[in-house]
Order: C-alpha cells, then structure tokens, then sequence
RNA sequence: GGCCCAGUAGUUCAGUCGGUUUAGAACGCUAGCCUGUCACGCUAGAGGUCGAGGGUUCGAGUCCCUUCUGGGUCGCCA
C-alpha cells in the first residue's frame, strides 16, 4: 500500500474516491457491528469505518485494534451521515476495504492529547509519546518555520551561513566549559563553545562581511525554565557597522518572523531604552514595559531622616526608592504584605517597609519612625491615592534594585495586571562596560572583553573604568532577554588598554585569545554582531512557560537525560585511552 | 551548594487528628453485549513495594530522620 494523504488534507474533492491513509489510532469506538477509528498523523484525525455487514473479516480484524497501534488502511472516502463540526476533518470518513496492522502499541503511560497534565518526569522518560501529542508538534513545526524564516531573511541580506566548529580551545571567562579529553594529547581537553563568538569575529577578519549561524551553544551552569545546559542560538556579525545598523537588521528579522510564524505584526523602530534608564524605572535591565509600577526615588526626602534602616542605606552609599501598587492595598491581607518582604529578601533585601493609603488615614510598618513631613512628601512623591499599597526597600542600588524590579513582577503577576496580548519589544543599550568583581578585586568585562566603549567615553578609561559606557546592546520581550550584542573593538591599542584595565598581561591575553589578536593584526573591519536564544524566541511565540517544551530531546534539572540514560558510565577501556583515571571521591 | 513544592493503581488525584474489616475515585486497561459513534453506552473484572531506607508507636500512606526522583528559585549563567 502507498499513502495518498495525510489524515487531515482530505478534502470535498476526494469524495468518492479511493485513498489510502496512515497513522496512528487515537480512538476506537466499538459498537458492535460498527466500529469507528480516529486515525491521527501529523496533519490531524480522520475517522475510519469498519461495518460488518460489508466484510466480516475485515471486521474482525479491525475488533484487534487498539489505541496508538499504527495502521495502513485503503477505502472509499464519503459523506459521514452525522457531521462532526469539532473536527476539522467532520463531514467526512473512510469506508475501509482493506487494513494492514502496521505495529501493534502497549497501552501508552502518557494520554495523546492536546493539554497533557502527565507529570514532567513522566514525559522525559517517555518523551517520543509527549512529543506525539499535537502542541508538542505544532512547537516544533513552529520551530522549523522560525529557523527557515531565519535564513531566508538573512540570505536575502546578505549574509552567509557559515559553520564553526564544536570541539574548540577553552576560554576561561564566562561560564563553565563542557570538556572533551583529547585521546592524541594526553591531559589535554577541548570545550564545547558557549557561543561562536571569537569564530564569528575571525570571519569578518576574512572578509565574509556578513555571517549567520543558527548554533547550538554549550554552558555548564545550573538549569532554570529557560535556560538549558546546550541550547540553540541565532549567531549573527556585521562588518563596517555601528550599534543603529545592527539593530535595524534586527528590528527587520523580528517583525518578519513575528509576523510570518505566527501572524503578529509588530511596529518598528523598536523603543529603545539606556542600561541606566531600564534601572532607574524598572529596576531591571531586562524591563517588562507592559504596565507601570515603575520605581519611584525617596532617597533626598528621607536622607536625614531619623529613621536609621532608611538613613543608614543611604549613607552607606545606598539609596531608598519604592513601587506604587494602585489600588492593592484592600487586595493585600498583613500575611500576603508578609509575603511581599520575603520576596524582596530573596534578593538580598533586609526588610521590606511599607505603607497602605486609606480614606483620609493610612496604615504602616514605618512612618511612626517619620516626621509626619517626611511622610507627606513620600505620599505626594509616590501620587498616593486612597487603596495603594506602597512597598519600600533600602539598601545598596544593586538589592534595591533587584528586589523591588522582582517584587513589581510579582505583584503584577498575583494581581493579573500584565496585558498578555501586548508584545513588547525593547532595546536596552549602553551597559557598563566593566563590572568590578569583588572577590577577584578587579574590573571584568560586562560582556565580554572585545566590546566596543561609547566613542565619547574612551577618556574615562583612564580616570573613572565603572563610568564607561559600551556599544552593546539587548533585546527585550515582554521581560525576557531574548538576545544580545555589541560593537567590537577592531583597534589594537584600544584592545590593550582594555585587556590592561581588567588585569590581562600580555601574557595572559596571549594565552587565552592570542590567535584572535594575532588575525586582528592583519587588517580588521569595524565590525558588530547579535545572538538571539532561539529556544526562548520559539517559548515565547508558542507560549509556552519552559523551554523544554519548544526543544525535542531537553535536558532535566540536574543536566541528564531521563529517556537514555545520559550520562552515563563508560567502559574502562574509553577511558584508558582518553588518559582519564577515576579519582574516588571523599564523602565530607 | 542553599531554600521551597510534589511523589499513593498505567495516568491524574482523594485519603480528615496516627486507629472503620480488603487504601478509594475518575480516566485508561481486559472480557462480554451493542449498526452511526465522536467524552459512545451497558455489564463484569484485573490492576498498589503508598518513591526507597531507617526510626517513633500497641498501631504509620499519615509523625521524625536520611536518601532518590521531578519541578520552581537564589547563588551561578563574560
């Protein structure tokens, strides 16, 4: 038998027609002398008909069948006598006159359906029967669409896919490395990349001018819902570029692959906001821009307050801001205000202080400890309206604003206040370009250490490092970061002045990326690129909350692989050759 | 490495204060009946290491300790 169509592509035009179709069997409905099949493919389900009137035998092989077995099956498609309208496929069914039971199925632990409540162990253990059920499918089917979308959009702009290689030299900075023992040099290992990116910048060196991967990356650092020890990034680079070119070929890709893989039409230019401004009002450098509750600055109303949790942050060096919950004081119990603080405390925070706004009267964990002045000024600072409830943290900037961006988060999250229609996209540009590193005690790069600084800012280089801007950039959706880049430094003496401020030798800089350096001395062009996380991109459009649901084989939380087994043991012989000997491990 | 949640039939769950003969339900599964079902229906039945180990107790699915598994999160992720 040779398939003629897939379940769901019938259509009025075969009527009468003899099709053979093949799948798997969602459903039987045994009725005696009549039984019904919904047989499932890819496209979707249509009904097949046995009748024992018509073939007895036939009948009685078709009483055999159960669900997920995979059948071939010949017949006439008609007319149902009773039409489905919740099928797509529900005016019609095949009158079957022959069927060939392909592979019989053992009752299955995960129901093939829409809306799977399997647990997820469960499901990674058996994950080829997730992945039979429709959203699983329509993910990874949406996944293909965006990659194809994706290289059609960068080939018609010039850009060539280019692979780079897996088993690469380590470089210490940035997450842990995945390692692979080399067997022909003893003690010697290469990583697996975390990203492309000193790969990508050698092929501007060679003049491919425009480059595009779609790459799978490596990191070995703990999971979360969207973070996934390998993963697949979008990998682009730019020559002769600055930070506006390379964010309107982005802003062009996005609301091509929005508006082509799932019909969402987004406005460009993209907003655009500053590393410092996304703090400032969010709290964040990853923004969710749709609601408000930005973060408000008491810091000079309460800088001489007798209040020492407030005055003591600040003079520490601190400040004192707040978030505006409108209308949340009535909707918040002194418990759930409880639970607030325990948010904030999550990220450092000491204590969370608090007021509640009534008619003519307001309730508070602190203001006792206030001039009724200072009160007044906070109230009118934050536009205190009766119903709001207004949350305060003091502290370092850095725990300030972690906890009070992740406590506006939370509150709009248990208050329902987030549009989820909204599809906000968001630039954040110049990040510090240095981050000081207090265990290391020294400067690091924020990014990465061939990150351009803004043009105007080289001066301080020498006098302020912390105050340098850089020529990077991230793109925000909705909260999420769904990517990120810069410009690079193609100048020599400005690449070790840098190497120089966060501490390299030459030495050092050297060994670590000296074949960059040197293929930097051959002529650079000016060049800039952008990674895009693929997966959280997929996540998003799917709406799905984890990647491992937009990723066909993911890993688990601990980093292995419940369907085989991995990793797993090896055999003693592997790993003489590979020069690898077990240490025991002490118990401590 | 820390904190939190969950683990009882193939699946999803209930199981009260530690005590009710044999640990229940739904779906699924097995068998029989059924000619228009599509959540098919009806009848009967099978199915349990209550994640594992230890402890407390006259008595543990229930309390305590340890551990395993899955999830969330902080640290971590240039």
């Amino acid at each position: 038998m040779k398939r003629t169509h897939m379940c769901a592509e019938v259509t009025a035009e075969d009527i009468g027609r003899e099709i053979v179709v093949m799948g798997w069997v969602q459903k039987r409905r045994d009725l005696g002398k009549l039984i019904f099949v919904d047989l499932r493919d890819r496209t979707g389900l249509l009904q097949i008909v046995f009748k024992d009137e018509l073939d007895k035998e036939l009948h009685d092989k078709a009483v055999q069948i159960r669900n997920e077995f995979v059948i071939a099956v010949r017949g006439t498609l008609e007319n149902r006598e009773v039409i489905n309208p919740n099928m797509a496929t529900g005016n019609w069914e095949v009158i079957v006159s022959e069927l060939r039971i392909l592979s019989k199925a053992e009752t299955p632990p995960i129901h093939i359906e829409e809306d799977s409540d399997t647990s997820e162990a469960t499901r990674m253990k058996y994950r080829y029967l997730d992945l039979r059920r429709p959203n699983m499918q329509r993910n990874l089917i949406l996944r293909h669409k965006v990659a194809k979308i994706t290289r059609d959009y960068f080939d018609e702009n010039g850009f060539i896919e280019i692979e780079t290689p897996i088993l690469i030299k380590s470089t210490p900075e940035g997450a842990r490395d995945y390692l692979v023992p080399s067997r022909v040099f003893p003690g010697r290992y290469f990583a697996l990349p975390q990203s492309p990116q000193l790969f990508k910048q050698i092929l501007m060196v060679s003049g491919f001018d425009r480059y595009i991967q779609i790459a799978k990356c490596f990191r070995d650092e703990d999971l979360r819902a969207d973070r996934q020890p390998e993963f697949t990034q979008i990998d682009l680079e730019m020559s002769f570029v600055d930070v506006p070119d390379v964010l309107e070929m982005n802003e062009g890709f996005l609301k091509r692959v929005f508006s082509e893989a799932i019909g969402v039409e987004v406005q460009t230019p993209f907003q655009v906001m500053t590393y410092s401004e996304a703090m400032d009002r969010f709290g964040s450098d990853k923004p969710d821009t749709r609601f408000g509750m930005e973060l408000i600055d008491v810091t000079d109303i309460v800088k001489n307050t007798s209040f020492k949790v407030f005055s003591g942050a600040i003079e520490n060096g601190g400040s004192v801001r707040a978030i505006n919950a409108k209308g949340c004081g009535p909707k918040f119990s002194r418990k759930q205000i409880d639970a607030l603080t325990e948010v904030t405390k999550t990220y450092g925070a000491k204590g969370m202080a608090w007021i509640v706004v009534e008619e003519g009267n307001i309730k508070s964990s602190f203001t006792k400890y206030l001039s009724e002045d200072e009160t007044q000024q906070i109230l009118k600072k934050v536009n205190a309206e009766p119903g709001d409830l207004i949350c305060f943290v003091a502290d370092t900037n850095k725990v300030v604003f972690d906890s009070l961006g992740h406590l506006r988060l939370d509150i709009a999250q248990k208050t329902n206040l987030i549009d989820e229609s909204k599809v906000n996209f968001l630039w954040v540009t110049e990040f510090p370009l240095f981050e000081f590193d207090d265990e290391e005690k020294r400067w690091v790069a924020t990014h990465h250490p061939f990150t351009a600084p803004m043009d105007e800012d080289i001066p301080m280089l020498d006098t302020e490092p912390g105050k340098v801007r850089s020529k990077t950039y991230d793109i925000i959706l909705n909260g999420v970061e769904l990517g990120g880049g810069s410009v690079r430094i193609h100048d020599q003496e400005l690449q070790k002045k840098i190497f120089k401020l966060i501490g390299f030798s030459d030495d050092e800089a050297q060994k670590r990326f000296g074949f960059l350096l040197e293929a930097f001395k051959y002529g650079t062009p000016p060049h800039g690129g952008l990674a895009f996380g693929l997966d959280r991109m997929i996540m998003l459009m799917a709406k799905c909350s984890s990647i491992r649901d937009v990723i066909a084989f993911p890993k688990v939380q601990n980093s292995s692989c419940p369907m085989t087994g991995a990793p797993d043991l090896v055999d003693e012989k592997q790993l003489k050759e590979l020069h690898i000997q077990q240490v025991e491990m002490d118990d401590e």
